[in-house]
DNA sequence: TCGACAAAAAGTGTATGCAATTTTTGTGTC
DNA sequence: GACACAAAAATTGCATACACTTTTTGTCGA
């Protein structure tokens, strides 16, 4: 979900939270007490805040002036604006994708689709939810354009909590299977259908969201502690 | 450029220092002292940092470690990467606002064509950039998206970095003209010809960038002074 | 005059301290 | 037993302190 830049104190903390919101063991509306996340990392509050100030920049967390940081609770509305960027983005990247397609690419495309195909056999939901996103960050990715990649990942992370917040069934295998169908038309070289797929992908996402049952707030060590 | 939200502190340096790089007040490679600019903005350190940390994560500058931060110096590989993301958003969105259109929301579009092109004849360069780069995030706020909204107007400020660095000619004018040209298509709803402009516009602007020409580092309190 | 090297200065990375605010706890009253 | 309110505890926001790294300065020798 993340280029692997060089990973200083502050990033560690970011990346530990970051999976541990999006892999749904940090559950949206827990507060994430400064001291206690210092305790459990063994550092100072100092490098928690700085980790704290972005994610707030991701939108995984909000900070309530002086009450602290919880993480976020997207809304319905947010949450249609995201799916709506991440078409705009899906769609069209899909369509460059096919038009500059190249045996490399497509293998690596490929070797994404072999890992996800085993971890849906495995019984690691966060590794599963990891590979389900990555696939549409590998396809930016493999295309060169790390930009476009990066600001998918972010996209899909918000996603991740949203489809915590709002989906009425773990479509997990489903997303998988979509993702074959897209991957096929992609290789067949199809893009009408690709594209075709792609969207319906996104809308089926999407339209399993559904009213707001409101999620139960869970503990915060025991959350953090299923990370290493 | 940015939503009016609750600012704190950290905001008001974060908001100075963007537009101060996104004006070319500051320009690339310029070193960001931590210390100088807590003494400027008359805070400690702590909160120069947070600062420096979100401006970093927009790409606006670069952080090395324990060398410092820099106003970023975009490759001209990340420039073609960001504005082959914005014709992604910006050709689907102007799509999704004329298929959207009302009164409303053209009223308000038109609102701000009287505003750029007043500025157009003033001499104040750096409310001409900011309101070309309005106008695109504009339309993405008229839609009610603040989340594209929001990405927009980060990968304009990155822009406006890169043209400073690649430009060959300053193309304000003709940016402006362009826009009057999209808006007309978009008042008469003729969807063509409002994608092939806006189209065009990215292209225009991204054509007018070229080799790596260097940029002179000037100095820091001068460029911040003028921010007042 | 130039380059190498050492000392000094400046700067970053992290921890700690303290005032101010919020949350919790405890007590008394109805 | 429920509510109001005050004291205590916990927590945030910001500044400061200090170790360690990088950069600069200054000196010596070729």
């Amino acid at each position: 979900m993340d280029t692997s830049a060089p990973t200083s104190a502050t990033d560690t903390i970011v990346e530990h939270l970051t999976r541990a919101i999006v892999e749904h063991r940090l559950l949206p509306g827990t507060k994430l007490a400064e001291q206690k996340l210092a305790d459990h990392f063994g550092v100072s509050r100092t490098l928690v805040r700085q980790a704290l100030f972005q994610l707030a920049q991701n939108r995984l967390i909000r900070q309530e002036p002086a009450r602290g940081a919880f993480v976020a609770t997207p809304s319905v509305e947010e949450a249609r604006q995201v799916f709506a960027v991440r078409r705009m983005l899906e769609l069209a990247t899909v369509r460059e994708f096919i038009a500059s397609s190249t045996p490399m690419r497509i293998k690596l495309l490929r070797k994404h689709m072999d890992a996800e195909r085993k971890a849906m056999l495995e019984p690691d939901v966060g590794r599963r939810t990891e590979l389900l996103g990555d696939f549409h960050v590998q396809i930016a990715s493999l295309m060169g354009n790390e930009v476009l990649a990066q600001l998918l990942g972010d996209l899909i992370s918000r996603c991740a909590l949203i489809t915590l917040m709002y989906q009425t069934t773990t479509a997990a295998e489903h997303s998988h299977d979509e993702h074959e169908g897209i991957f096929d038309a992609i290789v067949a070289g199809d893009e009408a259908a690709a594209v075709q797929l792609m969207q319906e992908h996104l809308d089926n996402v999407e339209a399993g969201l559904m009213f707001d049952r409101s999620v139960p707030t869970n503990d915060l060590s025991m959350a953090l502690s299923g990370s290493n």
